[in-house]
DNA sequence: CAACTACATTACCATTCGGTTGCACATTAT
DNA sequence: ATAATGTGCAACCGAATGGTAATGTAGTTG
């Protein structure tokens, strides 16, 4: 983990970051906005999840430099700023993937 | 994010691994994991965190595959299972070590 | 101007969660 | 057997958090 001390308040920052990935909403919310620079209105067809709620998700997300946004006239576009995002999910999946593609449990035929 | 369909199950159970990683606790525990083996005891006192406290956080980390246990005698050593945890770190360290290191806040003088 | 739209913000509620206390269980020592 | 130690576990409490409804605000349209 580099070399550099692990004081309590770069793990608390550290934390911080993986508690912004831990909610399935939010992880919705990037996935999302894999694909393309999307509005607040467009998320909220995509993800199922209301107005306000969408909202403010995406004032963490932008707080902690996961998302850019780019006001345009009556829409505001947000945007992914990190793409380490999928690196992590990808990692994480990991031994994840591996035991439900065995219980064909969560996935659709393929 | 691999090949893969992300349902709103999977989404979860991933969102559920980055909670395991985002309490500043869990981290401390794990890092003073990634040297060797270590009682429960030990962790008490190298992360000053409760008894009841360091076996509960244990528990989930036991839970999620993310450590293991090794009961000998009266003792129960726990040790890293997956050292993925650490890549996962460096990656959300990446700009936020950066930051820090410019601001000179968080690190002891080098 | 007023009416409408897209989004942000606030207040509130229900749930979750970290930490502590107390107790139970297992193992070792005397 | 009794005492002492290391750990797990249930119950509880206060703080933090996700979701929603209501309100505010900026920008557009008529």
């Amino acid at each position: 983990m580099a070399d550099i001390p692990l004081t309590s308040e770069l793990l608390s920052l550290i934390a911080e970051r993986f508690k912004a990935l831990a909610e399935p909403a939010r992880l919705n919310i990037l996935n999302a906005l894999r694909e393309d620079e999307k509005t607040v209105s467009q998320l909220m067809e995509e993800t199922s999840l209301g107005q306000a709620n969408v909202s403010k998700h995406l004032q963490l997300l932008h707080g902690l430099g996961f998302v850019d946004r780019r006001k345009e006239g009556l829409y505001v576009y947000y945007r992914l700023a990190d793409p380490a995002v999928f690196q992590l999910c990808d990692i994480m999946c990991g031994r994840l993937v591996e035991e439900a593609r065995e219980r064909n449990e969560l996935f659709s035929a393929r």
